[in-house]
DNA sequence: TCTGGGGTCCTAGGACCC
DNA sequence: TCTGGGGTCCTAGGACCC
């Protein structure tokens, strides 16, 4: 039987926050997306209060203000140096880590047999709180679909304290549990699926587990079979204790301001592929093709929508910046009509594949290893790298001087941890 | 006025081939 | 009179995750 641990920040932003903020301590607060538009992190006092996550923070501020909710725009800088000590200090805990997300992470335990897991489990609690300053909850179970269940109990039953074991449970307790957790509550079932299992009768978690795989597979997909099954201890889904490469590379964003020109939308897609070329650079792949959409507001029924979208494949594959950038414009200058209150655009890389695999195009002219291209694409990602994203962009990539399409951030906090001139200062 | 951003996997259906 | 069927590849869209 594997064992497998699934160990999370409890609120992640919020307990970044709180770390360089201990007035924060016992306060509702949430954190919020992008130009400040939605909850996308709340402290235990705001979920109690029912705040929905992803609510538009607009659309609260009568509760915010009866209960003093207090907002903070998102400092990912921040919580992505935070995430790193996190899974430095888990790694210690097994050799076999699969760092799932920006606040979770899978650990197995299985080569250890002689590890009490629910003791190991208030272990880490109490290192990962003295070293890092974040509280987190430990779920431990023979597949990752149930350590992730366990790891939900451990985080809203109190009399757990943080850490649960499901292997500690002997089959009539553990079912008694899992009659008790809404069927929601598992990895993989959203809310359609749970619609549809509510009208078959299906309403716990040990409603699910009792199901015949078959029928599963039949009526609903492959992926809600799988579940069903790791949910019966069988494992279908492998810990990957490496990051494969991405097959896909997005970069779009909400405008701070809605935009019209194609003039200022062609500055904000050549930031956002400059960003995505650097990503796709720093995994050592080229694109095979790009696309590229940009969209009016679905909100305002009032405006005139038009939501364009296209993709195309490049002539040669390639990792060069100023290609993609060119061809970017090119496309957007295609979809664009003039008139419409632009509000977002976005690009994508696809066919990423391996660089040293890149195909010499029949017709390209450019040698294979173009060397002097390659040192212009390293001396980019080393600024980029050194000074922050956007200090050095081709044609210009909006700088400097602010612009419409610029992220809006209210109330951001400083660069506690990346930056010399922002870290805290101890008064004696 | 104000509604995030970045991913994965799976399936169905169309185009095309022999 | 009788008008196939199996395979592959691609794309769009759905569902889900954090």
């Amino acid at each position: 039987m594997r064992r497998i641990a699934l160990i999370d920040v409890n609120n992640f932003y919020v307990s970044c926050e709180r770390v360089f903020q201990p007035r924060l301590e016992g306060v509702p607060v949430v954190v919020l997306s992008n130009n400040d538009g939605c909850v996308v992190a709340r402290s235990a006092e705001v979920k109690a209060l029912g705040v929905a996550m992803g609510m538009p923070w607009h659309k609260m501020q009568d509760i915010a203000k009866e209960h003093g909710i207090l907002a903070l725009s998102s400092n990912y800088t921040l919580y992505g140096d935070m995430s790193r000590r996190v899974m430095n200090v888990l790694a210690q805990f097994s050799p076999d880590q699969e760092v799932y997300s920006i606040d979770e992470c899978f650990l197995d335990l299985t080569p250890q047999p002689h590890v009490e897991p629910t003791e190991l489990g208030k272990t880490i609690r109490q290192r990962v709180r003295q070293w890092v300053g974040v509280p987190v909850s430990v779920g431990v179970g023979p597949t990752k679909t149930l350590a992730k269940l366990a790891n939900h109990v451990a985080k809203k039953r109190t009399e757990w304290r943080g850490v649960c074991d499901l292997g500690t449970l002997a089959e009539p307790a553990l079912d008694d549990l899992l009659g008790s957790i809404g069927v929601r509550e598992v990895w993989g079932v959203g809310h359609r699926t749970e619609a549809k299992l509510l009208e078959q009768g299906i309403k716990t978690v040990a409603d699910l587990r009792a199901m015949d795989a078959a029928a599963v597979r039949r009526g609903y997909s492959v992926v809600l079979e799988r579940t069903v099954r790791e949910l019966r201890g069988t494992a279908c889904i492998a810990l990957e204790d490496h990051a494969p490469n991405k097959q896909q590379i997005i970069c779009s964003r909400s405008f701070g301001a809605p935009v019209y020109s194609v003039e200022e939308l062609s500055e904000s897609v050549r930031a956002y592929m400059s960003r995505a070329a650097e990503k796709m650079r720093r995994q050592g792949s080229i694109a095979g093709a790009i696309g590229l959409w940009i969209e009016t507001n679905r909100f305002r029924p009032q405006d005139a929508q038009h939501h364009p979208a296209v993709t195309v494949s490049l002539p040669e594959a390639t990792d060069d910046t100023l290609r993609l950038v060119a061809m970017a414009t090119r496309l957007l200058r295609r979809i664009h009509r003039s008139g419409y209150r632009y509000v977002k655009a976005g690009v994508v890389l696809l066919e990423l594949r391996e660089r040293g695999v890149r195909q010499g195009s029949l017709f390209d002219t450019t040698p294979v290893l173009d060397s002097k291209r390659d040192r212009l694409m390293s001396v980019l990602d080393q600024a980029s790298q050194k000074w922050g994203r956007g200090t050095i962009a081709p044609g210009s990539a909006g700088l400097a001087a602010p612009r419409a399409w610029a992220m809006k951030r209210g109330s951001m906090t400083p660069a506690y941890t990346t930056r010399w001139d922002e870290l805290v200062t101890v008064k004696a």
